[in-house]
RNA sequence: GGAGACGUCGCAUAGUUCGGCCUAGUGCACCACCCUGCUAAGGUGGAGAGGGGUUUAAACUCCUCCGUGGGUUCAAAUCCCACCGUCUCCGCCA
């Protein structure tokens, strides 16, 4: 949800966003008006209540003889207060409802324009080349007997997988690699629930135009989250934090599940884009002047992530059509897949300044004593995503793969994963 | 799954019998001030959330909120219904 002072004083940033995004600048009018109607029905409501109530006074201590009469005023009264009060409840809902609608407005800066108008911030490191041709994933994945597609397919249908042996062990490695990060930057870690009712969903902001792409499960009304983003964001929601002490920071270690319903056709070799994966997610609540440091210092964790595997990557300012209706800006970080000659995004982090926690009513206390909504920020620290960059960029000519100097520790001290006999 | 109890302004509690005197009382904690040489104790006052109006702002003022949502009524913390949650007992499963 958007403010709604900053839709009545300065809708002319919203509609600058809205067009930036490709989405509807007339619904900024429309709320606008919406909003003005909305304050207009409140008033008439409550001069009605107010003169309700002052009459209840009169009747309740009226001599006997009077109370007949009063009363028969009073139900006419009554009557009209009633339709006042619904008028103002339907106009509260029909703001709502287009408000609602309207996307965050972007930072300053974010490109306009779709998934491909975004601006590319930096590469780093370079780009694994080889003198043989090099196996994809899937391919090293049975050489290694680490990950078993076949059978994860048998089990559950497409788009699923067995992490198995030394993969399942690479994947718990990576994890508690970057909760050991994410431990040392001062995250709290959580292991959340992924399933959720429907307000939380709706809360975050996913139940919107990408309603289609979660799992639901219709006999007890709850949401299978798609990340631990949507218990993180709920784990505060309906309270007033205390950010005396700095921001709260939380490492949400959850699976995930996606329904992939878009996506029919794409990527459907190995286990780049699955039903069901693990993930480490970092998130932040912070005054909201602090929201951009914030947002700048995930994507530097993202980035020492992302080194720690010694893989190449860009990270890019992903474009306003591009964002998501909760998100301002968003960093993603690609990952360099030898066998497909591209990037492949390993990591997101949204800074969804105040949006997402007027929605879920997260608030923090000014110096004043009034309160107001928190900034919340989100980016991913670690995904079952990243074995495929993994394996394919340290893969040698016999198959074997270099393990990263960083994850070895979390393997026993393994350098090399070998093929199995 | 069955039976029952409960949900009140940070915490604890009164109020629900019998709808109007609830503009929700009290205690603790909290904040400011006063008093006592310090501390403790005591005194006075303040203090919840959301939203309208007014305003540069403050002050002021009005409406709403007693788990949530409906209903009955001129009038609901109080009566009725549904839902959510907590607890206890029984059953079942691990």
């Amino acid at each position: 949800m958007i403010d709604p002072q900053l839709l009545r004083e300065n809708p002319d940033v919203v509609r600058r966003s809205q067009a930036a995004r490709g989405s509807s600048v007339e619904l900024v009018d429309e709320a606008v008006a919406a909003d003005t109607a909305r304050r207009t029905a409140i008033g008439e409501f409550e001069t009605l209540r107010a003169e309700q109530n002052a009459f209840g006074k009169t009747v309740a201590q009226a001599p006997k003889d009077q109370k007949q009469a009063l009363v028969a005023q009073a139900q006419e009264l009554a009557a009209r207060v009633k339709a006042a009060q619904q008028a103002a409840a339907d106009a509260e809902t029909e703001f709502t409802r287009l408000a609602g609608a309207l996307q965050n407005p972007v930072i300053e800066g974010v490109p306009a324009g779709g998934e491909d108008n975004f601006i590319t911030l930096r590469e780093v490191g370079e780009k694994a080349s080889f003198d043989f041709e090099p196996r994809d994933h899937v391919e090293l994945g049975e050489l290694l007997q680490a990950i078993d597609i076949t059978r994860g397919t048998k089990v559950s249908g497409s788009r699923f997988y067995f992490l198995k042996g030394i993969g399942a062990r690479l994947e718990l490695a990576l994890m508690n690699l970057a909760l050991d990060k994410a431990l040392s930057e001062g995250f709290t870690p959580l292991i959340t629930p992924t399933l959720v009712r429907p307000e939380i969903m709706a809360g975050t902001g996913f139940l919107g135009e990408h309603s289609d792409e979660i799992y639901y499960l219709p006999a007890d009304d709850l949401y299978l989250t798609g990340t631990s983003e949507v218990a993180l964001a709920g784990f505060h929601s309906d309270e007033i934090l205390d950010l005396e002490g700095g921001p709260l920071r939380y490492a949400g270690w959850s699976t995930c599940y996606r329904r992939e319903a878009g996506s029919a056709g794409k990527d459907n070799r190995g286990i780049l884009r699955v039903h069901q994966f693990n993930k480490l997610e970092m998130f932040s609540y912070v005054l909201p002047d602090d929201a951009e440091a914030e947002h700048a210092r995930l994507v530097a964790y993202q980035e020492s992530m992302l080194q720690a595997c010694e893989l190449a990557y860009r990270v890019i300012d992903v474009a306003a059509g591009d964002l998501g209706s909760s998100a301002a800006r968003k960093y993603d970080i690609e990952a360099w897949v030898p066998t497909q000659g591209t990037y492949r995004e390993l990591t997101s982090t949204s800074n969804c300044t105040t949006y997402q926690a007027r929605r879920l009513d997260i608030r923090y206390r000014t110096e004043s004593g009034k309160t107001t909504p928190v900034a919340t920020l989100n980016g991913t620290l670690a995904t079952t995503r990243w074995l495929v960059a993994i394996l394919e960029t340290h893969q040698r000519a016999d198959g074997s793969v270099h393990v990263p100097l960083a994850l070895r520790p979390y393997l026993g001290g393994l350098e090399v994963l070998e093929p199995a006999k």
